[in-house]
DNA sequence: TTCGTTGTTCGTAGATTTGCGAACAAAAAT
DNA sequence: ATTTTTGTTCGCAAATCTACGAACAACGAA
């Protein structure tokens, strides 16, 4: 039996993602310029780089973000097609 | 020193409200028809009356919905102003 | 080869979340 | 006075979250 709908699911998944002001402040910071360096959060943010590595690990698992490897670092970026999901379902959902 | 907007921990606070699939089902079901009684989802939620009360609770807390009483019954309604700014802040952010 | 940079993973600790049934509280109905 | 209805609170257990420093991995530079 299912007594959720998908979408209910996903934005609980979303929302949870986003439940955290770093995660906010990274999705805002990634609205801003698309990419962006794991060391740049670091730098501005007051959090252990290991804590900052599982919050970015968190948008990664809900799909919000993608890293991309460019050596020596790595470049995380908006993951367009779930973030416009996440937008579109937050939109209904508020009916926005 | 201030590390995050005062926007960026309100939607991380109402985010985290939203954060399970029985809170999302709730207030989508509060927009449709403004109040509900906490029996009513009991029946409908595959989930003991005590854990629906704690997710009330929840959302109460996260200011999102507010309880009357109406002996016997606690009217559950969407606490407007709240939803308001819910809405406000997360059409900003989702750059809606 | 050794060093420095970048960022993840590991190990640990404490707090919070989720879930249940049992017990409780308030008030109307019998 | 006892029962019924409605929903909360308590007590407990298991899982997850948040945070940190230490250890590790990958790779370019010296």
């Amino acid at each position: 039996m299912e007594y959720y709908t998908e979408d209910q699911k996903k934005i609980a998944r979303y929302a949870k993602a986003l439940s955290h002001p770093v995660r906010v402040y990274v999705m805002e910071h990634l609205s801003k310029q698309s990419c962006c360096y794991s060391g740049d959060l670091s730098e501005i943010l007051p959090i252990a780089k290991s804590t900052l590595s599982q919050h970015l690990k968190e948008l990664k698992d809900a799909g919000l973000i993608q890293g991309e490897i460019e050596i020596p670092k790595i470049k995380y970026c908006t993951n367009n097609a779930n973030w416009h999901e996440a937008k579109a379902l937050f939109k209904n959902f508020l009916s926005i």
